[in-house]
DNA sequence: TAGGGTTATTTTTTTGAAAACATAACGGTT
DNA sequence: AACCGTTATGTTTTCAAAAAAATAACCCTA
């Protein structure tokens, strides 16, 4: 086999987090997104920010918000600028949660790979 | 907000583990591959019984192994019965090790969602 | 030596998700 | 009243990933 090692590029191991019921709805997608509002104040910048189309920001946060039966963000279209976008308590929450649960299971998975995996380069 | 509750669904944390260099090479896609290989003795029945073209069995086949620097299977092309597959040493392992870890974050994700998350129905 | 079933690869076609586009409503501001 | 920038949706278009198809080589069997 061709043993191509030329800078010894470490292997990581990645981890994705993805809450379902009968589907997906809450991914490292709409997370970044609500983040995004937070700190902007519209779907729209949030949207613009991350290099996503409104159309599929809305539909994600759409989705998120059926599947969990509440809103994650309380909308107000027209006034003052056009419109604005805020996280609600609901929201606030979703995000802290995730966002720990995917570090923590990150940092295990750090370690997994420390102690015994064959995924090792050298 | 609309309270769609019909029949309470359970809330499920999903772990996707892929191990990566500078580009991904090895997730679960690849890792059944390996174990149907194993079970069947060629790419061509494994990716079928996994409704995957041969093609693109073949194709992910050979990034994780350039990636890796090592062969995960030994081929053989023509005889007995047109050809077969088999895992290698290092092929059984990295299926065994990637299991495992996967195994273990599975379980301490349903633990994180048990304990503190506001990803809970009723 | 013809055939069958595999691996190996490249090229072409399909298709499904994302982007782009289009409209409308809303309600401050000028 | 006209305008602006937002939310809200539906429709159309693009594009990249997946599938399919096409070829070739290999080697055992009949």
């Amino acid at each position: 086999m061709n043993e191509k090692q030329e800078t010894a590029v470490p292997v990581t191991a990645k981890v994705k987090l993805t809450l379902c019921t009968d589907e997906r709805f809450f991914g490292p997608g709409v997370c970044e997104l609500l983040e995004r509002i937070r700190e902007t104040g519209s779907i729209q910048a949030a949207a613009a920010r991350m290099e996503m189309s409104y159309t599929k920001a809305w539909r994600i946060l759409k989705r998120a918000e059926e599947e969990m039966g509440l809103n994650l963000i309380t909308r107000v279209t027209g006034g003052k600028n056009g419109g604005s976008s805020v996280l609600t308590e609901a929201g606030e929450k979703a995000v802290e949660d995730y966002r720990e649960m995917e570090a923590k299971l990150a940092a295990y998975a750090d370690e997994l790979m420390q102690s015994h995996h064959s995924f090792r380069r050298g």
